[in-house]
RNA sequence: UGGGUUAUAGUGUAAUGGUAACACUACAGAUUUUGAUUCUGUCAUUCUAGGUUCGAAUCCUAGUAACCCAACCA
């Protein structure tokens, strides 16, 4: 068996140099997010690099929640990002929360006071900012900055002790007000707020801000490879000033670009507006880039990992073709997904030499594999067939069904079109034709050719079914370069719900979630919205198109 | 008018001084009882200008562009 050369990205290559350089015998890395939002894809990229770099290297993966804001966060969120890992099939070591920390982090705090580097200041977040200068001027030291280690001391413990209000003071490192590198400029460590947390409920009323929080909860776990997305890289001096004034356990902290796909939105904050403002039903919404929404919408977990690791791990800004992502949908579900019959649009076909109230059960391969299996479909008299397989006048190239065409009815027999029914408004209501009878699929000796196969259901047999057609979210291909507000992009189309659709018996006990193809329409799954007399299918993503494309040129 | 990071096909990612590769997209064509799948083919003087070298995407110099940093968010 061939052996797959793959080369390392850069992360990878760092890892190896330090398994061999002996600088660390095993690693452990972190998936660290804040329990203030649902996952999403870009989450999945940052999940499977870091579990695949525990895996790949025998080393583990922790999941840590950056719980240190007790304002944004919840619990639900918690459970949700918990599932979302799960389901994208990664185990981790250990479960943890940034709220385990909370004494370890203020012994922390205390022994930075000691040693001289932190103070309490008083200003008010204005004095504050105004003292810190810009990016191109340098800050100032403020008043506060001087104060003897025992009054510093003090005053944090009374900080502590729920002493002062909101706002009153805060805990600042003691680095260099005018340091390029505006992390430097004395960060606010310990801010109060008098807040119920999630976790450690009423405990606490001053809470670590994300720099004394992040790198020295990796510290404590000995996270060998704390990785990032490139926003990050200012705090990166911050993070190894505090590991080394703490004398603690120094790991490392790596950057990456975040993913960016065309047509999306990723920041939390807009996914956010999206639920609270109504755009989009819930954080699963088919259409949202969660992995919730995903895993709704009929992703498979496989096909989000390949996507993952198709698009690679560098360090430059990157706006993803969410056809990539479309492509490793297809790519998994064609594997996977068994065909079934559906029709969207339905047109009756009334096929007038075959006998009233017969029925055929029919064989129908179920994939194009043998280890498909196949299954029986009902076949009768009145057929549903989609309203776009026949055209009165057709088009250049079109082999479907048209007035004298003949076309083969998939996994049945060939028909030829006799005549058509129209309605007072000139809309095609029925079309009548004539069968094969010697030209039975898997036994056809009628020596017929026809050009176009198309799929059917059984009128009598067939079951009801609503569908929703899922189209993208947002019109443009990149919202955040666009001018204004990103929701002034959003597609009124980007849900259409077909309310009578039919589709094959079979589907009546279809497993929610599990993916289907319905033959050259694409691949559709049940929705949890399914009761046991409505069914409600998802389009997961449509087919590849040629005749579209075909269609749009002329 | 500071500091940091990054520049390779339409989009991503490789090539670690020695023939610019792979995937997606797009466009052709073959096969097909899904206009799907599968298969085949086409698409780059590596941001610019100099330099070092037998040889540069890679090293050096000088530019240019994009992104990030001034939350008591993470």
């Amino acid at each position: 068996m061939m052996i797959e050369e793959k080369s390392l990205n850069f992360i990878e290559e760092i890892i190896e140099k330090d398994l061999k350089s002996g600088k660390y015998t095993s690693i452990l890395t972190r998936f660290p997010p804040e329990p203030n939002g649902y996952l999403h894809i870009g989450h999945a990229k940052s999940i499977c690099l870091n579990f695949g770099l525990g895996i790949k290297y025998g080393g583990q993966t922790n999941l840590r929640f950056d719980d240190t804001n007790p304002t944004k966060e919840e619990t639900e969120y918690v459970d949700s990002i918990k599932e979302d890992i799960q389901w994208l099939g990664f185990t981790w070591a250990r479960e943890l929360y940034a709220s385990d920390y909370f004494d370890q982090l203020y012994l922390f705090a205390e022994k930075l006071i000691e040693k001289g580097f932190a103070y309490v200041d008083d200003s008010t977040a204005e004095e504050i900012a105004t003292l810190k200068g810009t990016p191109t001027t340098p800050g100032k030291d403020c008043f506060y900055r001087s104060r003897s280690v025992a009054d510093n001391l003090q005053l944090f413990r009374e900080m502590k002790a729920g002493k002062y209000q909101d706002g009153e003071k805060v805990l600042r490192a003691k680095i260099d007000m005018t340091a390029n590198n505006m992390h430097m400029r004395d960060p606010i460590i310990y801010r109060i707020k008098h807040a119920h947390h999630h976790r450690t409920g009423d405990n606490w009323c001053i809470y670590p801000m994300y720099d004394f929080a992040h790198g020295q909860s990796d510290s404590i776990e000995k996270i060998t490879h704390s990785i990032c997305t490139l926003e990050f890289i200012p705090h990166r001096e911050l993070y190894d000033w505090l590991i080394e004034k703490l004398e603690i356990f120094p790991s490392t902290q790596y950057e990456f670009a975040r993913l960016n796909m065309t047509y999306t939105v990723m920041s939390k904050r807009k996914l956010l507006q999206l639920v609270e403002e109504g755009y989009v039903t819930s954080w699963d919404d088919p259409r949202m880039p969660t992995i919730s929404g995903m895993r709704r919408r009929g992703y498979t977990a496989e096909s989000i990992r390949n996507f993952c690791d198709r698009i690679g791990i560098a360090k430059r800004e990157n706006m993803i073709d969410i056809s990539l992502l479309e492509f490793c949908v297809r790519e998994d579900l064609n594997k996977k997904a068994p065909r079934v019959m559906a029709v969207l649009d339905p047109l009756k076909l009334i096929i007038i030499n075959y006998p009233e109230g017969q029925t055929e059960d029919l064989l129908s391969e179920n994939g194009p594999e043998e280890s498909f299996g196949t299954r029986l479909v009902p076949f009768s008299k009145e057929l549903w067939i989609e309203a776009e397989d026949f055209m009165e006048v057709p088009a250049k190239k079109y082999f479907r069904l048209a007035p004298g065409a003949n076309v083969r009815l998939k996994s049945a027999y060939i028909v030829q079109c006799d005549s058509f029914v129209k309605d007072g408004n000139g809309k095609v209501t029925a079309i009548h034709c004539t069968y094969f009878p010697d030209s039975k699929s898997g036994n056809d000796t009628s020596g017929i050719v026809v050009k176009g196969t198309i799929h059917w259901v059984s009128a009598v047999h067939a079951l009801k079914a609503s569908i929703r057609l899922y189209n993208r979210l947002l019109q443009v291909e990149n919202p955040s370069a666009e001018e204004g507000d990103f929701k002034s992009y959003i597609n009124p189309q980007s849900l259409q719900v077909i309310d009578t659709a039919y589709v094959e018996p079979s589907l009546l006990h279809a497993p929610i979630h599990s993916g289907y193809q319905f033959i050259r329409k694409g691949y559709f799954c049940l929705d949890k919205d399914s009761t046991a007399t409505e069914l409600i299918f998802n389009r997961t993503v449509t087919l590849k198109d040629a005749w579209a494309k075909e269609t749009k040129k002329n």
